[in-house]
RNA sequence: GUCCCCAUUGCAUAACUGGAUAAUGCAGUCCCCUCCUAAGGGAUAGCUGGCGGUUCGAGUCCGUCUGGGGACGCCA
């Protein structure tokens, strides 16, 4: 319908230019708007005010003159002038029935589109360093993450999920080094544990799974352990010296290969829980893409060298610099150290060209909103590598602050006082986790309430939404108890006896679903779905408290029928494109 | 100190990206179960931080001030 009164506009802007009220190279944008209030219709346009500066009109007359050139169309019931120059379209509620069939037709389909034109996109999200379990924080990335996601598939796109594993590096080496001193205590050595090591519980158990592998072979005294280690912080010394001390110690006594042994055994068993803790969580990846690879195969060199070639390093107090000031950055910064390691930017570069040279059309990276400064180096890089800045679209996400109540949950990583994902979903159940992280905008600051999100009441959107589809099941459910037989074709039929308001309201609600889906995926608004789903639901609801369904009028019993199986189904493909479960009862 | 983000009713958030009378849920007040689950429905009151600017039109854009959060390592 939108795209049919667009056309209808267009035709009468090209009108307009035949008869020289404006210029023919003039090619404004024809916007169709839903309108909000009833009284002024279906759709508005602004066209006229658009136009007007160009026409030298006043937006009024203009507006005249343009409906007046309006080819008429028999679905459009009336044309009206409003306000300030409002061309309002009202739209014969007749020729909205058809959704009804249409959503019957199309079922689980009905919504989807193909905007997207098979476009190669790729989403990567979560990418939390492997040194612990996720905790709630990272789950509003990843609920956020795969609802984009699946929107953009949705809407025809082709989407590629990624996780980008960072196992290499400082942090990844801190955590061995903790599985390492978790190990010699689980063989019976005391000693003081690094404040800056890694001390959740999770490394101890690690550690002890390490220990029935590699029994006591991997022991060493703890005096040799600890000899000539810079003091820790709480001992008066520098917490930093004390660990890189203790990481080289391990890797001298162990030697590569045990060295590595007790690092992978770190990375591997702490990978393998986030990757259960998100697929539980309903959050899937096509590719799982290691930091380490990057290193191993020449990627991070080769891009540095396709930067150097391009005249973008330099080498300064014998570190190598990539000159990011000259692309946008603030600053230069470093690619590799005084000591010949690379840095975590480095890594970046190659990874970022590497996801070029895939031939993605769009990158959409999604990361917590502490890392906003680092968005212009990650431009300028793509800059100097000759791509355009453009193809890559940074979303961001800010921090939940969880609430028990009115109390704050407090949480730090490397302490290891936090709450995990897994303790959410335990705690709150999947749905309502998914529901209330999705149902913020992204870059806005959010309570997480946990007694809101596990009531059963009304106060709980997740219930609401999923009570209305259970209520249809219900009706359904009661409708063969009372011995009556659905009889889809009659009521097909009879849609034209839907004329109650809240009739006319649902049909008109439902009309939109395609187009919330779609703006919801172009925006990378999740939160947009589940907005509409609430209004859907309460309409329902209203509609449920004032009329009966089954009713003694055949005709009008099965039109009802269809339209609440249809409001069923939209509802049934919104929460399921969240995957958010559709009970029957509740 | 420099830079970025945020500010909407008592609370939590919307507002089709510059559109018409700013919306929703809690909490408040009042009402509705002989009726397909009241886990529901109906009614009622209340909001764009301050000051300028841009324009036919501003919660939305620009400037400035105030108040909150974050980023500024050869950390990841």
């Amino acid at each position: 319908m939108k795209q049919k009164l667009e056309s209808l506009l267009l035709h009468t802007v090209n009108a307009l230019k035949s008869d020289g009220i404006i210029e023919h190279d003039f090619n404004p944008k024809i916007t169709i708007e839903r309108a909000r209030d009833q009284q002024h219709g279906d759709f508005a346009s602004n066209l006229a005010m658009m136009l007007a500066k160009p026409a030298k009109m006043n937006p009024r007359q203009l507006a005249e003159k343009i409906v007046a050139l309006l080819p008429s169309d028999v679905n459009v019931t009336k044309v009206e002038i409003a306000g300030p120059g409002f061309i309002n379209f009202f739209i014969d509620p007749n020729a909205q029935y058809q959704v009804i069939t249409q959503i019957h037709e199309q079922g689980e389909k009905f919504g989807l589109s193909q905007v997207g034109a098979g476009k190669k996109v790729q989403v990567e999200f979560v990418s939390a360093n492997p040194t612990g379990p996720l905790h709630v924080g990272h789950g509003r990335g990843a609920a956020y993450g795969s609802a984009v996601a699946d929107l953009l598939t949705a809407v025809g796109f082709d989407v590629q999920r990624e996780y980008y594993v960072n196992d290499a590096g400082r942090q990844m080496d801190i955590l061995a080094a903790s599985v390492w001193l978790r190990y010699l205590e689980e063989c019976g050595e005391v000693l003081s544990f690094p404040s800056n090591g890694y001390q959740g519980d999770y490394v101890r158990e690690i550690a002890a799974n390490l220990r029935r592998e590699v029994h006591n072979e991997y022991r060493h005294p703890i005096s040799l352990v600890f000899e000539d280690i810079p003091a820790d912080e709480p001992q008066g010394g520098d917490k930093d010296k004390h660990i890189d001390g203790l990481i080289q110690r391990a890797k001298t006594l162990l030697g590569d290969k045990q060295y590595r042994d007790v690092f992978q055994a770190g990375l591997n068993d702490i990978l393998a829980g986030i990757r259960t803790d998100l697929s539980d969580f309903g959050v899937d990846y096509q590719q799982w893409f290691s930091e380490r690879q990057l290193m191993d195969d020449g990627s991070i060199d080769k891009a540095l060298e396709r930067l150097r070639e391009s005249g973008h390093l330099y080498e300064k107090e014998g570190a190598t610099w990539f000159a990011s000031s000259k692309l946008g950055d603030e600053k230069d910064r470093v690619v590799v150290r005084e000591n010949g390691q690379s840095t975590y930017f480095a890594s970046d570069i190659a990874y970022h060209m590497n996801k070029l040279d895939r031939g993605f059309e769009q990158i959409i990276n999604i990361w917590g909103a502490d890392h906003h400064g680092y968005i212009p180096r990650v431009k300028a890089a793509m800059l100097a590598l000759g791509a355009d800045p453009e193809k890559l679209t940074v979303l961001l996400v800010q921090f939940a602050i969880l609430y028990r109540g009115d109390e704050q949950v407090q949480m730090s990583t490397r302490s290891g006082s936090f709450v995990t994902l897994r303790q959410l979903q335990h705690e709150i159940g999947l749905d309502p986790a998914r529901f209330y992280y999705v149902m913020r905008k992204a870059e806005q600051h959010m309570d997480f309430d946990l007694k809101l999100a596990t009531s059963k009441s009304n106060e709980n959107p997740v219930f609401y939404v999923q009570y209305a589809h259970a209520r249809v099941c219900s009706v359904l459910r009661q409708l063969s108890e009372k011995g009556f037989q659905r009889d889809i074709e009659s009521g097909n039929s009879n849609l034209d006896k839907l004329q109650e308001p809240q009739e006319l309201n649902l049909i008109k609600l439902l009309t939109q679903y395609p187009e919330v889906i779609q703006r919801a995926a172009l925006q990378y608004e999740p939160h947009l779905v589940i907005n509409y789903l609430r209004e859907l639901a309460a309409e329902f609801h209203s509609y449920y408290n004032a009329h009966q369904f089954i009713v003694d009028d055949i005709s009008v019993r099965n039109a009802r029928l269809n339209l609440i199986v249809a409001v069923k189904q939209v509802l049934a493909n919104g929460l399921k494109l969240l995957r958010i479960n559709t009970p029957e009862t509740m």
